[in-house]
DNA sequence: CAAGTGATCCAAAGCGCTTTGATTGGTTTC
DNA sequence: GAAACCAATCAAAGCGCTTTGGATCACTTG
């Protein structure tokens, strides 16, 4: 069924037949109240890609992932990233379309992605501290918004994150406050914007009760379990073994926690653990009471947020970007307890 | 730029330029070189949308995340599966679009699909064992291939899977060789067609043994970290606690691995575990050695293999429905062991 | 040499929609 | 009662591409 049998079915014009769709107000209430009945009847829905081309929008948001050999993005946080980001989109009658690249065809991916119009703008994942990919789509000219920030780049952009900084700071300061002085850092790939920002948090926290950040005990890494796991087995053996440990992904606490049980040590009581949570839906934090005390922001709820961003943005091409700053919630587990004296 | 500027920019008439690029052979090889040339140097891609509007074919591949209650697709399975198929599309020419949709409006989005003609095809996600979805789409007349299969839908469709069956059943086997009599079978939810499957051919090869699956040992549910902790716990409190466990998801492996030791039994020589492993790309199996013995099937490359099935459908429509069943691989690691003696 | 034959190229129609710019017939206005 | 207006509708152009059905021209062919 396309709108030419259905306006024939009608005998209308395909002009007052759009039109009474579209809701347009040069039409009779009547007239618009059979039309849309006869379209319902007919399960009548416009062809996506006429309407695309006639108007110009193509009712379409990319995504492109890179395919990087350390899968930092093909992992657990996305799947509930683009969950979130889908609720949006269906709501506003969008869709979504995925383009999966190695990391090298990323710059041709978005040019190609302008050039074939199938998409009206773009969602950016895992900036890193520089990104050129956020230069290369201005200069294109192809609306975006980025999941996360990029210190070293300063011409605005829209973006959304969470404030990483001041999350990891106030855990820090939470670990000083119950005693602890000796805090590893398991962070993610520094490379990656969100853990450099973590990484500042952490060392302020340290600096402000004049604690000089010990490197032996700052790691970064592809947050895995078993990094996790080694992590713990490594440091644990070290002159003064850590009492804390302040990790970017509930993924590597859950190793954390393994080499911890391990070692014939009690989490909460021996050693001390958070967490950044990103709540993801099939990796809770425990039921009732958390397992492990964490610095919470759901990444489901933020890819619902850039989704309406990005959107908005789109849709009033002229605004200046759109930004969106969420803090991290602090959600006190059984992880966690004071500093264990030294014997 | 579009076809006309370019076309006006060489001397040659839309037609030519059209042929040229497509690789007709009505265009002399000078011309058609000339023509490439022109088109790299000004970056020319044809616009998707008048492209898909003109040729009828819209390049792309849609997925229909149902956005369950019970999150049993968005968990960590699907990002690799979506990595997989993403290599083949992009190989292919194809994209993806993704659509989230709430259950109850999983029939309204397949037809909706259908009649905005964005899509090409569908993958069908997460069959159950009479699953409705396939008839419809039957009945619609969309392409479509399914990444499992519906054991009570008897009219012939497009599939790939794992041979569930015999893995569970290898496994099974495996374990009671070993001398297990007392299995566990943590298993997921029964309505998804997988788990079924897993569940028969655990009972066959108990049931070629003469043992008697006992109900109190098979449990079903979703695939979380905790559900195989407390499995474990619950289990271990049991008159005869079971001294093997088979476990459906390696993240409920990783729960009842924690349970265990947090027994204070050791894995592989007081409780052994079997698991199925889908290969994850950030939730590797250990490294060099796997830590749990396992039935190995990498889902991202069910994915690679699946839309290239769904691919080569959609392109030679005549054809009868493709099929291909995978089996998994029994990988020996460190979580099994001879059955311990009672005292 | 007229007719036939390829090899190249082109004009124009068409894909299904939106949107511009009429065209109606009925109402108001002075 | 003519001019002006309004509400409701329509015909046709256009979005950027592919594809059909010629056109053109240089060569063969008998």
């Amino acid at each position: 069924m396309n709108l030419k049998e259905l306006s024939a079915l009608l005998g209308l014009s395909q002009t007052t037949v759009s039109r009474a769709l579209n809701g347009y107000p040069e039409v009779s209430e009547a007239t618009r109240r059979r039309v849309m009945q006869v379209a319902d009847e007919h399960n009548y829905r416009p062809n996506t890609r006429a309407k695309a081309l006639a108007t110009g929008r193509a009712m379409a948001i990319g995504h492109v992932i890179p395919l990087s050999t350390q899968h930092e993005m093909m992992n657990p946080i996305f799947g509930d990233f683009i969950a979130g980001a889908g609720e949006s989109y269906s709501q506003a009658g969008y869709d979504m379309v995925l383009s999966l690249v190695a990391d090298e065809d990323q710059s041709r991916a978005y040019h190609e992605m302008f050039a074939k119009r199938n998409v009206d703008g773009i969602v950016l994942h895992a900036p890193k501290m520089q990104d050129s990919r956020i230069t290369m789509l201005q200069e294109i000219g192809l609306p975006f918004a980025v999941h996360g920030r990029a210190t070293d780049v300063t011409t605005p952009y829209s973006w959304l994150d969470v404030n990483n900084t001041s999350a990891f700071r106030r855990a820090t300061d939470f670990l000083l406050d119950l005693g602890h002085r000796h805090i590893c850092l398991v962070n993610g790939q520094e490379s990656m914007d969100f853990a450099f920002r973590r990484r500042e948090g952490y060392a302020a926290a340290l600096q402000a009760r004049d604690i000089a950040p010990d490197p032996a005990l700052m790691f970064a890494g592809e947050m895995t379990e078993v990094y996790g796991y080694d992590t713990v087995r490594r440091t644990q053996s070290l002159e003064t073994p850590p009492t804390a440990y302040l990790v970017s992904s509930i993924i590597a606490a859950f190793g954390v926690r393994r080499a911890i049980e391990e070692l014939g040590l009690v989490m909460g009581r021996d050693v001390s653990v958070i967490t950044h949570d990103d709540d993801l839906s099939y990796l809770r934090n425990g039921a009732e009471v958390p397992v492990f005390t964490a610095t919470r922001s759901s990444v489901r709820d933020a890819g619902r947020r850039l989704a309406k961003l990005l959107i908005s943005q789109i849709e009033a091409p002229c605004a200046s970007p759109l930004t969106e700053l969420l803090e991290a919630e602090l959600t006190v587990g059984r992880s966690t307890g004071p500093a264990p004296h030294r014997t």
